[in-house]
DNA sequence: ATCACTTAGATTTTT
DNA sequence: TCTAAGTGAT
């Protein structure tokens, strides 16, 4: 135990972090271990190191076990890096203090919800199934007795999408498991839902016999896991929690939904028994997952709602100091945050402007790179990320002829978009694909990382794999003619498959009994067949071993004995991967940020910073269509607001938005690109087609613009970047 | 203003 | 495949 001068000390000496400099921050730091606190930290605001010199205080200084601790964010990789710098941060102490490392620090309660729910959920033969296997057993239930092709149900998901076209199957499939999700996320009444919504009874019936399933084999997906976790703590079952939660730090609060504040509370309401606190951290502004069920406004409420609950009374802390990105940056920031009049009054805290504390001497106006093609954009685009990547001196030069000169040493380099995939539903390549492509052609050895828009099932393992599935259960392609509703790009899917696979090896044909197929059987015996394939490169054995195993876990979840029919094979297994609904998870990859060029989304971004950031505001918008608005300016709620109203009628959430649907996709897509404009820390690059500037000629009209709020325009259709003159375009 | 014909684009984010 | 904006003529 040391004293709070001497800890100051320390983490100034050891970790040349010098809290006093910043009153804010030192007031979070240095707090009492009963102390709540609502802390709101801005982009860069240094909100994991907050946090993180919280736990080490509470530790050297307040002799508070690490076992009483828990410290829960978002995602999967932030929890990790809080968790890595933690242990990293307290070994440095331990080392500058001559004792040795607590190894209590290695056992700390860090994760997402979800990952902690399952340490007290799961038990025995319990598991827990992921996207795919949920999707591939609610396919089942729907293909049961045509449910699929049934009239009403699919009036009801298609006033749900609100889609200009007819309902796919997959969309049928993906509506019912988001709607059944935001239900018990929404913490909703699914028997008063049921008993008022007399013509969806079909819907309801499958939802039932869905969930039954996952009674049935002992599996829960991820909303049922945290309302067992819920429920467990409810009950107060859980005592180890009980008696000895003292610490609750929660990061990302803002991203938070009704039953996630919930089981805070419940939590909260431990701390609180045991003498303790609960810190909630987050930022309104990038609040990013409301399609997950989140509800900003249980952050920006957060206070009445404690106080209310628990007669807790936060003490309420502004981080607003950025340590991120350069003063011209965070100019931009505050000046695009503030574009739209109505966006701030939706938020009842009284934020202050983020404040610029970068040591980065270089200062580079904000640039605009606009084309009047995909092709000229993704050549031009490509030339300065392999010419900033290779160090190169870059002059940039604008219509005028001003002039400055940029030169990194290996930058980080990520370019940010809506969606990473590089093909889309119609076959169409997208912006990603043509950097990839062109930055690979140029130089082999340059990486361009994007995980998420490959499109695994058609690699080459992959379509041997499955060829070789499909060529066994439907060599007569009688099931494949029988497929109603799918989108075009799964049917070429499948025949890529076929033909891959008849290339690959002449005339060799599995032989199964269509009845009575055992996968992993089946799976074994294409083994020998990849392994020539599965040793050529790291990737195909990374796809192979994540194929495979999702295949398995599968086949466990839809079987009733362990074997299939080739019914089922087909339909809710290869389809399914067709669909393209397999995800690569990015820890299979072993994988430095800052050495790549990272093409991701802006969603994947939230959390990380790199020196250059290049964001797509409109590789492919070229005119002022309706059917792209959703995306630049929302004429409605859409499918996140028809569900979220749909379940919270019989929820008590309690705040229903009381904006209406369209303000609310405003509010959504501004903070969208708040998050990616703020990720850079020196060079930041709006991208897209000319259109985007000048908008386009019409025959009859003059210039005709696009409305899109990532090019600064409120949602008053008043257009305050007017001509995007605010860059420096080059 | 109205009609028939041509053309571009279709959501997506994650535990 | 389906939709709505744009086009060109009346």
């Amino acid at each position: 135990m040391i004293s709070q001068e001497e800890f100051v000390e320390l983490i100034k000496t050891t970790l040349n972090r010098d809290i006093k400099s910043n009153y804010e921050q030192n007031e979070a730091v240095l707090a009492p271990v009963n102390e709540d606190q609502f802390i709101v930290a801005g982009p860069g605001s240094g909100k994991t190191t907050t946090l993180v010199l919280k736990i080490l205080k509470f530790y050297f200084v307040d002799d508070i076990n690490i076992e009483n601790i828990m410290v829960t964010t978002f995602t999967k990789k932030a929890a990790r890096q809080l968790k890595d710098k933690t242990i990293m941060w307290a070994k440095q102490i331990f080392k500058q203090l001559d004792k040795p490392f607590d190894k209590s620090f290695n056992n700390i309660i860090t994760g997402t919800l979800d990952g902690i729910a399952e340490d007290y959920v799961a038990f025995d033969d319990m598991s827990v199934i992921d996207n795919f296997t949920s999707s591939a057993l609610m396919m089942q239930t729907l293909l049961k007795d045509d449910r699929i092709n049934d009239k009403k149900l699919k009036q009801f998901v298609k006033r749900m999408n609100e889609n200009q076209a007819g309902v796919s199957s997959a969309q049928i499939n993906s509506i019912i498991l988001t709607l059944r999700e935001a239900m018990y996320e929404n913490m909703a009444d699914i028997d008063e839902l049921e008993s008022r919504s007399e013509r969806e009874s079909l819907l309801y019936e499958i939802i039932h016999e869905y969930n039954h399933q996952l009674d049935e084999k002992l599996i829960v997906d991820y909303a049922l896991l945290e309302t067992r976790f819920y429920e467990l703590l409810n009950e107060n079952k859980i005592l180890k929690l009980e008696n000895n939660l003292r610490v609750l730090l929660v990061d990302e609060y803002q991203d938070t939904n009704f039953l996630q504040e919930q089981i805070y509370f419940k939590l909260a309401e431990y701390t609180k028994n045991n003498n303790g606190s609960i810190t909630v951290v987050g930022d309104d502004d990038q609040s990013l997952y409301r399609f997950r069920g989140s509800n900003v406004h249980l952050f920006t409420n957060y206070e009445q709602r404690i106080s209310k609950k628990l007669d807790i009374h936060p003490k309420i802390i502004y981080l607003h100091t950025n340590y991120r990105s350069t003063d011209t940056i965070v100019d931009f920031l505050n000046d695009y945050i503030n574009i739209d009049p109505i966006y701030r009054q939706t938020s009842s805290l009284n934020k202050p402007d983020i404040i610029s504390q970068s040591t980065n001497t270089n200062t580079y106006p904000v640039v605009g790179l606009f084309r009047n093609n995909i092709e000229e954009l993704t050549y031009d685009l490509s030339n300065l990320i392999y010419e900033l990547k290779k160090g190169e001196k870059v002059e940039f030069r604008n219509e005028y002829g001003e002039n400055f000169k940029v030169q990194f040493d290996n930058p980080s380099i990520a370019v940010l978009l809506n969606s990473p995939k590089e093909i889309n539903a119609y076959n169409r390549k997208r912006l990603p694909y043509f950097i990839r492509n062109t930055l690979t052609t140029r130089d082999e050895n340059m990486v361009i990382f994007n995980p998420r828009g490959q499109n695994i099932e058609a690699t080459d393992i992959v379509s041997l794999i499955c060829g070789l599935i499909l060529q066994a259960v439907d060599s007569d392609m009688k099931l494949e003619d029988s497929l109603r509703n799918i989108p075009p790009r799964t049917h070429d899917i499948l025949d890529h498959w076929r033909e891959f696979t008849k290339e690959y090896m002449d005339d060799e044909k599995l032989i199964v009994d269509k009845n009575n197929i055992n996968i992993q059987e089946v799976l074994s015996e294409i083994e020998n067949v990849c392994m020539t394939l599965i040793d050529q490169t790291a990737e195909n054995k990374i796809y192979y071993d994540l194929i495979t195993e999702t295949i398995i876990q599968t086949s466990r979840a839809i079987a009733y004995d362990d074997t299939l029919t080739a019914n089922q094979v087909f339909w809710h297994i290869l389809i399914p991967i067709a669909l393209g609904a397999v995800e690569l998870d990015d820890d299979l990859f072993d994988i430095d940020l800052d050495e790549n060029i990272n093409i991701m989304s802006i969603h994947q971004a939230k959390g990380l910073e790199f020196d250059v950031v290049i964001v797509d505001v409109g590789s492919d918008i070229l005119n002022n269509k309706k059917s792209s608005a959703f995306k630049r300016f929302p004429e409605k709620g859409g499918k996140t607001y028809n569900i979220e109203h749909y379940v919270q009628r019989c929820s008590d959430v309690g705040i229903i938005n009381d904006e209406n649907p369209t303000d609310a996709a405003f509010d959504e897509l501004i903070r969208r690109y708040f998050v990616a404009y703020s990720r850079s820390k020196t060079l930041l690059i709006l991208c897209g087609l000319n259109s985007m500037r000048h908008g386009y000629q019409g025959n009859f009209q003059d210039s005709i613009k696009i409305p899109n709020i990532a090019t600064g325009w409120n949602r008053n259709k008043i257009w305050v970047w007017e001509n995007l003159d605010n860059l420096f375009n080059i």
